[in-house]
DNA sequence: CGGTGATATGTTTCATCGAATATAACGCTG
DNA sequence: CAGCGTTATATTCGATGAAACATATCACCG
């Protein structure tokens, strides 16, 4: 039984900052283009695009820097705010993960491994 | 500015355990009642129900008793299980508020007030 | 100037979720 | 046995959100 999780911020303006558009930041930076990040985890151009979209806006800065044309098509890439926002909240994860190890492994051994079969 | 955030944990097994949830066991424990929880959380009782559901299915001891009938209708209160694991998730909620102060200020920093007028 | 690849949007369809509504079952009480 | 308040469950309807499909735009390059 694996005890994974998954941290999901909701803050007051709005905004939903959770896994998705955590993994999508680092697809970003990593492949240089929002379509080839949603490629590698298999995630519409235009999904992933709204969620770059909802992030820009949530932020006073922009996340994401994005231009088009050019020898390549055009591409995309993490401003300085978008690196803070990804590392800081890469940093919350791996906190909760550590610091709340003993309630977590408290909940993960009450649950039932079959759960849901409607 | 209110930093305010919700923290939401989806565990492997399909659980989604989060303030509403949370909330609703500590209603039932106070009002013993599922209706009389969903009822002053302005929540219909056919969902309290069904969160109720959730819960004790996603755990191996059920986290809710319940009893139909008798002189005042029925009723339900939590049991030991259920007692822990709102107080494990309490706990867990404190614990990021606390250690996680750092990081959630920052991203705090970085929002914008007005966020969205679709 | 046409081809290319990526950004940027619109539209339409579909599935899912929640709200509302209705009803049954239950067990004590008077 | 009728009334009461609650648990328990089914059904229907509307809204919300995601998926699918379809273009439009841009800038460089051969």
């Amino acid at each position: 039984m694996a005890p994974k999780l998954r941290l999901r911020l909701t803050f007051d303006n709005g905004l939903l900052l959770g896994p998705g558009k955590a993994d999508l930041l680092q697809g970003i930076a990593e492949e240089g283009s929002i379509s080839a990040a949603g490629r590698r985890m298999k995630m519409s151009y235009k999904r992933a695009w709204m969620l770059v979209e909802d992030m820009n806006a949530a932020f006073i800065t922009p996340l994401v820097e994005s231009s088009r044309g050019g020898q390549k098509g055009g591409g995309a890439r993490l401003t300085d705010a978008g690196e803070t926002v990804l590392a800081e909240f890469r940093s919350l994860e791996a906190m909760v993960l550590e610091r709340g190890a003993p309630q977590i492994a408290t909940l993960s051994a009450m649950l039932s491994d079959i759960p849901d079969q409607k």
